[in-house]
DNA sequence: TAGAGGTGGAATTAGGCCTC
DNA sequence: GAGGCCTAATTCCACCTCTA
């Protein structure tokens, strides 16, 4: 094969597993068998090992891991990740709108809502538009960068298509599907090992591990709620999740725009029946002012933001 | 068994508001 | 302005669960 053939079969083929990626992760649809997409990563991975000059940064095979990492690197997170308060009752939910309306005097404000997943924070820095580092939270100012098994989450893209700023951030959260986490006890009883207990501290334990391969093969996910950096042209969370959605980050379906909060109350409401349908778990809802502005002026204390809190089912 | 990430609760401190 | 009260913020620690 000719080095200009090797180059467009090795595309052609990148095309086809990201498609069936596609499909598999954010469709839930299947066209081809896990025999059949082994087949294909397996011969563009000979592939790529005969031509790695035409072996892009980008190219599905860095999901499938392999990396032995020793010690992961400490890094100091460019935006300090704090963690929510927390509210348990509408009583609560009032209080923090008062003090939200006390601390925005006079303005007009609304709500961005969305479900608070279990699972694990993570920070992901990416530079010209490719994924650079998979920070996670650490203690809030540093954490570990754990992109070696980052990369093994498929619905996360390794590159961002469109334009976008030369630097920015993106939060979300890394989870285990209660099918991956059946799954996976099933496997562990199959071969008499002792199944895993929970779903969060699974996937927890999962994003540390040192051997990428292992990490590819439990199948994590991520949902992405939050875009920090410069340049960003957007004015609201809303807008910044549109954003996010418009890159190809997937975000959590489950958010919605409240102008009150008797609109959050009832939104609280409406997911606590709803809820366990969702194909994860998930432990409350989380509450921001939508508008950046408005989030800037609130500001935050040493541990948690003003501009947004958890309500705990 | 040690170390790490995360959660939650108790104790302490800081700051705002009211009364005198 | 001083003192007391209340609430929010902060710190510390215990605990759970995971991987190495």
């Amino acid at each position: 094969m000719s080095a200009s053939e090797a180059k467009e079969k090795i595309q052609a083929l990148s095309d086809q597993i990201n498609y069936h990626n596609h499909l598999y992760y954010n469709q839930n649809k299947s066209e081809i068998s896990d025999f059949e997409f082994d087949q294909l990563l397996r011969s563009l991975i000979d592939l790529e090992n005969q031509f790695p000059e035409w072996k892009q940064p980008d190219s599905p095979t860095q999901r499938v891991g392999g990396t032995i990492t020793k010690e992961f690197e400490n890094v100091v997170h460019q935006y300090p990740m704090l963690s929510l308060g927390n509210t348990y009752s509408t009583e609560e939910l009032m209080e923090f709108d008062a003090r939200v309306a006390k601390g925005l005097e006079g303005e007009t404000y609304e709500y961005f809502c969305e479900l608070k997943f279990d699972g694990v924070s993570i920070s992901l820095i990416y530079e010209n538009g490719m994924l650079a580092k998979g920070i996670t939270r650490g203690d809030g100012v540093r954490g570990d960068n754990v992109i070696a098994n980052v990369k093994t989450i498929r619905t996360l893209p390794l590159k961002v298509k469109a334009t976008t700023p030369e630097h920015f951030e993106v939060r979300g959260e890394v989870f285990l599907s209660k099918e991956v986490f059946k799954q996976l006890n099933k496997e562990q009883e199959d071969i008499g090992e002792e199944t895993y207990a929970n779903a969060r501290n699974t996937a927890s334990g999962t994003l540390k591990m040192q051997d990428s391969a292992e990490v590819a093969k439990r199948k994590l996910d991520c949902y992405l709620y939050y875009l920090l950096g410069e340049d960003l042209d957007v004015a609201t969370h809303e807008e910044a999740i549109h954003q996010l959605e418009k890159w190809g980050f997937q975000v959590s379906p489950t958010y919605q725009k409240c102008d009150s909060i008797q609109e959050v109350i009832n939104y609280i409401a409406q997911w606590e029946k709803k809820r366990a349908d969702l194909p994860l778990e998930t432990d409350g809802v989380v509450i921001k002012a939508n508008s950046l502005a408005q989030q800037q002026r609130l500001g935050a204390t040493a541990k948690v933001p003003r501009w947004a809190i958890s309500y705990k089912y």
